[in-house]
DNA sequence: CAGTATCCCCTTGGATACTG
DNA sequence: CAGTATCCAAGGGGATACTG
């Protein structure tokens, strides 16, 4: 067997157009503390600034603020005011922003599926490292 | 429609075992500066310490070690030590590490795919913000 | 309510020097 | 060759105070 069936390339995500680049970007855009808990969230439904951070719990008003921006950026999420006092802002994902949500549900089924594969291995780098 | 046929819930990742931190752990694990890089070179072929860090080609000793440090420990690659003068160490990715390679791929794919939207979003968001 | 501005800590990651 | 040890800079992210 010359070729392994079920092995991956590099050239298939990491070639020489920039595709590596792009998913480097985009594997740490989504990577960091909040991302991808926030747009899970509005993923169930539309929520205003303050319901998002009441729901989420432990999340600084900055965080909160600067990772919407991004994604509102991004094109993941829309940002609708409503001129009131005191005034309403409803956050909400956009098609592109559902769209991202299926292949980052494939990995997480991954990460779940695969979660004591990887705790098992890490109790056995432990051992190894006392013993 | 009540509920969307293409909407993912928050509670299909993000549930109340632990889920969503399985998922944030992965993606952070994997969403660092040279994680996938070293991941997709492996999965061409094994690769010595010294060749993956020519290959990659601007990426630190430290930093080399400490990514194959925590692949090792969560059982993504294999480290082989051929006790010889010098010595030599090779780097595979294990069963799992290629498993891994399949999701990451698919997101991978999602990025080259909408890479435009999310630029022409970004396109827009600075148009907004200068006009 | 929904932010912005500021301060400060901690982690990530690069550069360099040294070792088995 | 394949690391480890150390120092340092930049950025992520929290706490607090202030504003339209």
């Amino acid at each position: 067997m010359q070729a392994q069936e079920g092995t991956l390339a590099k050239r298939d995500f990491c070639d020489e157009t920039g595709t590596c680049h792009k998913i480097s970007d985009m594997l740490s855009r989504i990577g960091d503390k909040w991302t991808v808990l926030i747009v899970s969230y509005l993923g169930e439904r539309q929520m205003r600034f303050s319901e998002l951070r009441n729901t989420i719990g432990n999340i600084s008003q900055k965080m909160l603020t600067s990772t919407l921006r991004k994604l509102e950026r991004d094109g993941f999420v829309t940002r609708t005011v409503t001129p009131s006092r005191p005034p309403r802002v409803d956050y909400a994902l956009t098609e592109l922003g559902r769209d991202l949500l299926v292949p980052v549900q494939a990995l997480a089924d991954w990460s779940v599926k695969n979660a004591d594969r990887i705790e098992q291995a890490r109790a056995r780098f432990e051992q190894d490292r006392a013993g």
